[in-house]
DNA sequence: TTTGCTATTGAAAATCATTTTCATAAACAT
DNA sequence: ATGTTTATGAAAATGATTTTCAATAGCAAA
């Protein structure tokens, strides 16, 4: 099921972090994007909803929401982090692995196969954390190469 | 079997590029090191046995045996690439993947298990090659969670 | 509702890794 | 040995992200 509008206020209360406008208008362009989003495409697509945010708030923000978990931060190896709303166990839907162009830094978000990834990944994780005593809490899966457009 | 000495001279010259002494020096000094080090810590280790390195032939070397496949570059989340010797088909020894701590950014080699993704890895490269027409060339698996020091 | 405390904000300045510029030096083909 | 490039290193430039700081806005309590 879908994650419901506002699902994440009890969050940040529950962490002592106050609901702010400029915090509900970056997780609102978030949970509507599919996108993997840098700061400043964040920055200036809030700015049309919201114009007096600040980009140094969006980097607030943004850290913010990756330390609760609310979002997970990539980086795709041009120079700049980029932001999605993580998946969550309530809405696998969005869950998703990435395919990047090394030539011209396309991404494409592929949730093919990832299925089939998912029990192996569990089990790796599980005997990570037995023979190393870390407490595992995410991973990432990227594949690089060259898109058909540049390999033209 | 490990591989021999100066084995990338000829892959350099090659590539039309010259055999100077400070890639010598970087080379050389990657084929030793296990760790995943920054371009300021190869600066640094590098200047030890040739002191009139610099850092920005640092960033340039690594910058030119990564495309030429030879050096793997890695961003662990805290701002500054790593660089270590990439695995080739010969050398299997050295293909591993990452577990690294969000807290104090402590990172783990591991290989262990790293056979049994392979195949599934594999897999997934060619759906995805032929469902998204890409050519791919290299991939990246890490696991992030907390170490046991920080747990404690 | 009003008040007061404190977290949050935005602008500007600071930071820091990485790149670029440019004049000099070192490879190496001849 | 020589000449042609490619490669180098220092310094300056870049660009993403952080820090600083005074002003603002959430929200708990009255």
């Amino acid at each position: 099921m879908p994650r419901q509008r506002g699902w994440w206020k009890r969050r940040l209360r529950g962490r002592g972090c106050r609901l702010t406008v400029p915090r509900q208008a970056i997780l609102e362009l978030l949970s509507k994007s599919s996108e993997h989003l840098s700061a400043e495409d964040i920055y200036f697509k809030v700015k049309k909803i919201y114009p007096a945010i600040g980009l140094t708030t969006v980097y607030r923000t943004l850290e913010l929401l990756v330390n609760m978990g609310v979002v997970s931060k990539f980086d795709f190896g041009d120079g700049r982090a980029r932001y999605e709303l993580a998946a969550n166990s309530e809405d696998e839907e969005n869950h998703h692995h990435h395919l990047i162009c090394t030539s011209c830094g396309k991404v494409i978000n592929y949730t093919d196969f990832v299925n089939q990834e998912k029990e192996l990944i569990e089990k790796t994780e599980n005997k990570l954390a037995t023979k190393y005593n870390f407490e595992i809490n995410n991973h990432q899966i990227q594949f690089y190469g060259i898109c058909p457009n540049c390999k033209k």
